[in-house]
DNA sequence: GAGCACTGC
């Protein structure tokens, strides 16, 4: 078919024309438009990048290789000519490409080096709508550069389902001085699809839904429509129990059942994509969302849910939940049923439950670990990443957490407001195209020699799992894994030794599954492996590591290649495991006690070492992984990729992060107070010594913590101090002039803690009687106040009784309300009061009493804060009653 | 007594 007949080909003068007039364009364009391949020719064509490149970004590198590919093709030529694509490990760019498809990491390595982007005069963003974090930076740099050093550059969005009008808006631009800023111009463009019937569940199905999808599998099949079909689950699981479900259905009709997940064996994912007699009913995680193109489905059964890994920043933990699926993700999901022919797609979820969900995925920079964006963006000179202007903000928290990250690696210097500015270290370690923690073990294994060990650490773990997951009974599986286990110092040794095995078997796909290994993931942890390896021979890391041939040595490039094939050596006994714990050592661990899993956390978090970790003697480690999942008993933190760790060690890397201070703590066990001279490590105790002399005043303070954490009951914070403290409360609010402190939360505590001064036993603490301590907290004249305008008792004149009448007053917090002013209550009868006049009040008279009203019998009638208004209704509409019951009395 | 989506330099 001739290109030029692709649907966003009508947009060609539009599209040129926007261009040319304002350097911005939004695209907004469906499948099948065309947009990837047409749109960058026709810029090229149009000479709009004026002698500069045209820089294509592709989120995935399979795509940015394919579609260069296709444009060669359409173009005639070479690649690497005047067309070509450049991706980690591959660089197929000329120095006469014009047309350049790059994924979104290769342009920010880009920016590092050539921070205006010299040489390129446009860049096109495409599928810009799956905001991937590192477009959301490379669109956010690009912005600047066009305010700054390169109003020239022209940049293109490009989407599939995007809301164009908040990117065009961000694009805006100033036209001149006092002007309103105008936004990029917007076009859109049909895709050439085919239409998709949405079907929706009608009720609530309460099965699992396993159960739900099978059942539309069987309705699907067993109807006259043709076609493939593709079923999404959240995960692995999910996939297995829905292909159970859907074998154990009889359909009449002999369908092949496919699982599709990215942990599957090359072979079985390819089958996926073969011709088969028998109709296809493929079961698949998010891959077939975006990744990965199946031809031939026809019908789409979603289950609407998905696993999204989401960087808790609060928290400090990566977590990973089953989530609804947002709106825009449920329609790319049925377009997948349109590709061919018209489809159908099964939603399992109702359409007014599709109203209340998100209308967009979270943007990934609003749910990643920013650590690396960070430091790229001090490199480029923007120290407060908060407050870069961002098409979507990302959360203050995860910037600080990020920052905190850097500043503990060394990477940055610490600062006392937020991060301070960049270090020697962190600069090498920006050279590095790794996660921070990587490169800062690379820094370290550079001093230590151990240069080749550490880099393949860090590709062992940058990419996906090597090792596969073992089933519960699986036993030789996991016999054969134990090999691999040789220590009980690191699971990288055990997965340094995997990856070995792999090599030796030549990454056999064959032999590497009979020992629980995925061989793509091995061969792509060699890639990474060497690029690590170049990447520290070009910092001059590996100096010692290597023989006479020097870098830059013309006749080194064979000699290099054939020492990086060299098996893993180690300098010295345990330099391996300081790199590791250096890279990690803000996930220092520590085991709680020697009976469980359960351990502490740098930073004031718990977690549970996982039971295959081979690190199963170490009081104290690092965790390379700290992950929330969610078991069958609910959620778990898990510790992975563990290495034992050393006191020595830290004090030698990381002395700055020792502190020792004095501490009076609770000892439960003795049920006293201990002074402690405490030396912590990023919060976590690595040592305690015990003193003779306790403080005073900390000890008190010690006590009054461990009666707010339930150590420690007061039988003695009884009745009569809590209407002390309510008494206060209620005066406190209602005469605000006589600034009486507050006795409640923080007030409270500090009560208690001045009441404890001096006391060490918790046995003590119990028997102190706490009202004289208690109305201590006031000075003299404020308790006489106390007494007078808030007191515990009132006299009552009554008309017609010869004595005023002692009304004992209970001051009551309102249970749904506890943080208003308490209110002074008290039960009379209604024969007490029948002749009163004038409402009781306290605190000046600004406090009515509220007045709970008795028969004579005892029976509450009702409550009034305003006694004659009371009288005047109620009473009135009661009286009738009360003087049949009660004819003795004379209700007047 | 227990477990895991997808990418990128």
């Amino acid at each position: 078919m001739d290109p030029k007949q692709l649907p966003v080909w009508s947009l060609h003068s539009q599209v040129l024309e926007a261009v040319r007039a304002t350097g911005r364009l939004v695209l907004v364009a469906a499948t099948g438009s065309g947009k990837t391949t047409q749109v960058p020719q026709m810029l090229l064509d149009a000479g709009l990048a004026g002698t500069g490149r045209i820089v294509v970004l592709q989120p995935r590198r399979v795509a940015a290789r394919s579609v260069a590919a296709r444009v060669v093709w359409e173009r005639g030529g070479k690649l690497g000519g005047e067309v070509g694509y450049q991706v980690r490990f591959e660089d197929h760019l000329g120095p006469d490409s014009r047309l350049c498809f790059v994924t979104e990491g290769i342009l920010l390595r880009w920016l590092q080096d050539n921070p205006s982007l010299e040489g390129v005069g446009m860049v096109v963003f495409d599928e810009f709508h799956e905001r991937n974090l590192l477009s959301d930076v490379a669109l956010a740099l690009v912005k600047q550069l066009r305010r700054t050093t390169r109003p020239d550059l022209a940049v293109v969005v490009m989407s599939a389902t995007l809301e164009a009008e908040p990117v065009a808006r961000y694009l805006a631009d100033a036209v001149a001085p006092g002007h309103e800023a105008s936004a990029a111009p917007v076009l859109s463009s049909d895709g050439r699809t085919f239409p998709v019937e949405v079907r929706w569940a009608d009720y609530n199905d309460e099965r699992p839904e396993w159960e739900k999808a099978a059942s539309a599998v069987e309705h699907i099949i067993r109807s006259e429509w043709e076609g493939d079909l593709l079923v999404f689950m959240p995960g692995m699981a999910e996939i297995q129990s829905t292909l159970r479900c859907i074998g154990a259905a009889s359909m009449g009709e002999r369908v092949a059942l496919m699982p599709l997940h990215g942990d599957l064996p090359p072979e079985e994912q390819d089958r996926v994509f073969q011709k088969s007699d028998l109709r296809k009913v493929v079961v698949s995680t998010n891959v077939a969302e975006t990744s990965v193109t199946i031809d031939g489905v026809r019908h789409v059964v979603d289950s609407g849910l998905a696993r999204v890994a989401r960087h808790d920043a609060e928290r400090g933990i990566q977590t990973l939940r089953v989530e609804e699926i947002s709106r825009a993700s449920a329609e790319q999901r049925a377009g997948r049923a349109g590709r061919t022919a018209p489809g159908t797609c099964w939603r399992l979820w109702t359409e007014s439950g599709h109203l209340n969900r998100a209308e967009r995925n979270t943007p990934e920079i609003q749910r990643a670990d920013l650590a690396e964006v960070v430091l790229l963006l001090h490199s480029l000179g923007v120290r407060r990443a908060v407050d870069f202007d961002w098409l979507d903000k990302p959360e203050p928290a995860a910037v600080e957490r990020a920052e905190a990250l850097l500043a503990t690696l060394g990477a940055l210097e610490k600062a006392g407001d937020g991060a301070g500015g960049l270090t020697e270290t962190g600069r090498r370690m920006l050279r590095m195209p790794m996660h921070p923690r990587f490169a800062r073990m690379l820094v370290e294994a550079g001093r230590r020699g151990c240069v080749r060990a550490a880099a393949m650490c860090a590709a062992l773990v940058s990419g996906r799992d090597l090792l596969q997951k073992i089933g519960r009974d699986d036993v030789h599986l996991r016999e054969r894994r134990e090999v691999f286990e040789a220590t009980g110092a690191s699971d990288f040794h055990t997965l340094l030794r995997a990856q070995q095995f792999a090599r030796n078997a030549g990454f056999s796909v064959e032999a590497c599954r009979r020992s629980g290994i995925h061989a793509a993931t091995a061969r792509q942890v060699e890639d990474t492996y060497r690029q690590f390896l170049h990447v520290a021979r070009r910092e001059g890391l590996l100096r010692g590591e290597e023989g006479p041939a020097a870098p830059g040595d013309p006749a080194s490039g064979h000699a290099e290649a054939a020492a990086d094939a060299m098996p893993v050596a180690v300098a010295d006994a345990d330099a391996l495991e300081r790199c590791l714990v250096a890279g990690f050592i803000d996930q220092l661990c520590q085991r709680k006690n020697t009976g469980s899993l359960d351990c502490l956390v740098a930073g004031g978090r718990e977690a549970s070492l996982a039971r295959e970790s081979v690190v199963q003697e170490a009081p104290l480690f690092v965790a390379g992984s700290v992950r929330e999942i969610s078991g069958r008993t609910g959620l778990v933190t898990l510790l992975t990729q563990c290495t034992a760790a050393r006191v020595e060690w830290l004090r030698e890397m990381f002395p700055q992060h020792f502190e020792t201070r004095l501490e009076h703590v609770y000892d439960r066990l003795h049920k006293r107070v201990a002074a402690i001279d405490m030396s912590r490590f990023l919060g976590l105790v690595i040592d305690q010594k015990h003193r003779k002399e306790v403080d005073a005043a900390a000890s008190g303070v010690a006590l009054a913590d461990a009666v707010t954490r339930g150590w420690l009951d007061l039988p003695n914070m009884d009745h009569r101090v809590q209407q002390w403290v309510a008494r206060v409360e209620c005066l406190r609010s209602a005469v605000a002039e006589l600034e009486l402190p507050s006795m409640r939360g923080d007030g409270w505590l500090k009560a208690l803690q001045k009441s404890f001064h001096g006391l060490t036993l918790g046995r003590e603490a119990q028997q102190l009687d706490l009202l004289p301590p208690f109305r201590g907290v006031l000075s003299s004249a404020q308790q006489a106040f106390v007494d007078e305008l808030a007191p515990a008792l009132i006299h009552v004149a009554v008309p017609g009784q010869p004595q005023p009448k002692a009304w004992k007053l209970n001051y009551i917090v309102d249970k749904d309300e506890p943080d208003a002013p308490p209110v002074p209550e008290v039960q009379v009868k209604i024969t007490d009061i029948l002749a009163l006049k004038v409402h009781p009040a306290v605190a000046e008279g600004r406090v009515p009493v509220r007045i709970w009203v008795m028969d004579p019998g005892g029976k509450r009638l009702g409550s009034t804060r305003d006694w004659p208004a009371w009288r005047a209704t109620e009473y009135v509409r009661l009286r009738h009653g009360l003087r049949a019951k009660n004819p003795g009395f004379i209700w007047t």
